[in-house]
DNA sequence: AATAAGTGTTAACGACTTGTTAAACTTAAA
DNA sequence: TTTAAGTTTAACAAGTCGTTAACACTTATT
């Protein structure tokens, strides 16, 4: 699975160099090109790294880090920026900057810049618990408790699991749902979800308050209560 | 405690500033002159961190970074250069490191840039000692004891033992061993990470309350009692 | 009502993952 | 250079899970 990485970079030409050389590396980029457009991605998706610039419009890359770094301990943030006197230097690793990359620079020594913090930044991922009527999902275990005993789900069963769960007051198009867990979508895909979803269903068929909802022809909603 | 910091500079005048900088900011630093020296320090203690020059008499930089590497994958390696062609960062990320600074460089920057990786790196795993069930581990002497004898692990069995202690309250994805372990992640490593486990499970089987439990297509879990 | 398309469910097949042993390879030490 | 220890790779057996096919049933469309 690729890393998904926040660029904010506000010279456009630049910005777009960059993006387009770590998309060839296989990177998932979302380039901002100001500081509060870059908060609100920040704040809206889940990044494995930032790439920031100092010099931005409406927020500088040094608050924009702080404010990254009180959301996220772990999140490794790389300054790229012209401003390579040693007093900016220093405020960008106050500011919890984790490198301080003075243009110009390869994009080579980019990419060994990323690795490093990558390979060092555990993949404390997606191990999220939650209660679904009388039934508990715990997501360290991958296992789903009720008062009759304890299910090890599989992989897959838990992924359809959590994103049902995460838009329980919604219909979830199957096509939303094949893209994000299958990564594409054909028709063996959407007769393989069926069969999982049956199995879900059987799982939790103890608690008749929770049901899994087809909506013909448009998707499943996961309904509790 | 103060980290551990092996500090590898011909200079002795060079050396002796930055020895005396980071001694002053409460790092316990060893200085070495020259590449095999540097090596043989290497081996006989456990460091938390290396400073590398890259032009060093009988070894140079980048080969002892690359021996360094092979025998511990977590460890941090900065070098400190004055080498600043882009061809010898490159060499420099490629033979392992993590860093690459270049001379003449601010002591402060170096600072921040050692706290940066230290805090990255998890301190905890050095010499710990605990007990498994009826089992008890050494870190010291790396070896696993029980009331049938005594076995010494190898480093890495080592690792992967205590990898999977940290973590028995949880699943363990088989990624996250490989990047902790062997720094990287490909179908061969897998394939070796399965002979590990096989072997501790061999170690272990003197107290069947202890199991490493796979969970298919997603990792191990240590679980006892 | 007839037809077509979508869904529910089960089970078998096949692809992939894992367990284990042993051989091959690598590296450091003698 | 040989030896020994440690790790990786190969090979094969065993196990698991996802996909697919098949068939029954439901919903929409004509």
């Amino acid at each position: 699975m690729s890393a998904k990485i926040l660029l904010v970079e506000d010279d456009p030409g630049l910005g777009f160099v960059i993006k387009d050389n770590l998309t060839h590396k296989q990177y998932d980029v979302t380039l901002c090109t100001d500081g509060e457009q870059a908060h609100r991605q920040f704040l809206d998706q889940s990044f494995d790294l930032c790439i920031l610039d100092v010099m931005l419009p409406k927020k500088d890359g040094f608050s924009l880090a702080q404010s990254f770094r009180s959301k996220n301990q772990n999140i490794p943030i790389l300054f790229v920026t012209a401003k390579g006197l040693i007093e900016d230097k220093i405020a960008g690793f106050e500011s919890g900057g984790d490198d301080y990359i003075v243009k110009p620079f390869s994009m080579e020594e980019l990419f060994y810049r990323i690795e490093v913090f990558l390979r060092r930044t555990s993949t404390q991922e997606n191990e999220m618990s939650f209660s679904i009527g009388t039934y508990q999902f715990d997501g360290k275990n991958i296992t789903l408790s009720h008062k009759n005993g304890i299910k090890t789900l599989t992989q897959k069963e838990a992924e359809v699991l959590k994103l049902l769960y995460n838009n329980k007051d919604r219909v979830l198009k199957r096509e939303e749902i094949l893209k994000s867990i299958w990564g594409d979508d054909d028709y063996f895909m959407g007769r393989s979800l069926d069969v999982f979803i049956s199995k879900l269903r059987k799982y939790l068929k103890h608690d008749s308050s929770i049901q899994i909802v087809n909506y013909h022809g448009v998707g499943f909603r996961l309904e509790v209560g």
